[in-house]
Formats: C-alpha cells, structure tokens, sequence
DNA sequence: TATCTATTTGGCTAATATGCCAAGTAGATT
DNA sequence: AATCTACTTGGCATATTAGCCAAATAGATA
C-alpha cells in the first residue's frame, strides 16, 4: 500500500470516527436543521456542558462543523450541509442487518 | 431525547464505528470491486492474520460485510454495495476542510 | 489418519477515547 | 472594575480499541 493511499484512508478514517458517536451523531443532525449554540446542544445532548464542547472541538477539527461567536455565545452550523445524505447509505446497512430488502442510498427515507 | 431516538443513534453510530478505521476502510473499498479471501485482504492490509480477521469480525457485526466459506477459504464480499457512495460526501468535507468550494455529494469524483 | 493451509479466538499490553469536575478565558452587564 | 454568562481547556479515572503472538478449529490433501 502506497503512502498517498495510506493518506487518503487516513483521511477518511478522521472524518468518519469524528462522526461515530452517539452524541455527536446528534448533535449533527440537529445542525442540519438550523445552526445550534452550544447551550441548546448541550440540552439537546444531556450532558456537561464542557463534555458537548469537546464533542464539538471533534468535529470541528475533522471539518464537519464550522463555529461562530456572536455575543457571548458561539454558534455551530453543518460545513457541508448534505452530510446526512451519508445516513441514507448508513440506513441501508441497517435494513440489510434486519433482513429487510436491500434499498440503496437515497432510495429509503431518512 | 427519548428511547427511541437514542436507540436510532446507537444503531447508526455502530456502523459508522465499524467503518472508522483505515484498514477496514481500506478493506470496504477492495470489496467494492471485488469479493476476496482473508488471506487476499491480509496482504493488501499487511498486518498480522489474525488481526485482520479481527477487522472483518467488526464489519461482520456491524452488518457490513458477508462472508462465505468455500474450500478452506473465508470469501467476503459487501453486503450493501453502495456504501462507497458515502465517500462521496467524506470527499465533500476534506475538500471543505481545504478551503476548495463545496461539492456536495456525489457531485465530484470519489 | 496425519498433516497442511486458512481462518478465528483468547489473552495480553499499549494506545486512544470518554466524561466529569475544576479552572481558565472572553464578551456582556452592572 | 466587578461580576455574570457562555464556552473552552486541563487533568484525571475509566472504558474501549488495536495489534501481536499463541493456541484452537475446520476443511483439504497426502
């Protein structure tokens, strides 16, 4: 295995396992619905506050999110808004996992 | 957050789990052209065996994989075959993460 | 049957991730 | 300036994961 592929599967791999946690998983799809403060996250998740901020450190350091202080509060929207276009794919292992008939991604709601 | 929702969570964060690891990415991504044996996979990996196995005993929990027994040989293949449509968006958000204009999945070229 | 090959599993150590509390930082309010 | 609110960071205990070796299992072949 070359270094440039070992890179790109690095890559992915950091984006991926910034993603592969419960609350974070959350915490994701609640920003694709509208951009969240991290007070209303940490309600969202239930847990200390400074907990959801290291989620939120995560998944800023893999590019999914992007945060903005505004006031003394600091604001996190999605980086690439169709992430969740992903959990049609995720769905689809999980059916197949339950026996259902294999649907493929997009083809099953979300 | 009720039950229910918690429960979906889990599901979803166990696949993406399995997935998050360079040598199962890696191994997900040969299976997408073709079927292979352990021992074909052991070497593209190159780790221990028994390692790998290992590896593949994770994407077998996780519904990703299956696996068939032919001769003295273990064959796995992908149990859902788009799941590399997924990478399409991973793409999206390293390319984000770059500073390249937004692509959003499926769009650019995995 | 003995043996060989392919694969899985047990067991251990090292590395990494999680979550809470406590302490630090920064902007807003008094 | 003192204080309050919102958030981040450090530190630590616990839990999970990774990878190797050694041992067990299963089918193929001699």
């Amino acid at each position: 295995m070359d270094a440039i592929r070992k890179a790109h599967l690095s890559a992915r791999t950091q984006v991926l396992k910034a993603m592969a946690h419960p609350s974070r998983l959350l915490i994701i799809e609640e920003l694709e619905k509208e951009e969240r403060c991290v007070c209303e996250l940490t309600n969202m998740v239930g847990a200390d506050v400074s907990t959801v901020s290291k989620h939120l450190s995560v998944l800023r350091h893999a590019g999914i999110v992007l945060d903005e202080k505004r006031g003394n509060q600091v604001y996190y929207r999605l980086r690439v808004p169709c992430i969740l276009n992903f959990f049609g794919c995720v769905e689809s292992v999980l059916a197949a996992r339950n026996g259902d008939p294999a649907v493929c991604c997009g083809k099953g709601e979300v």
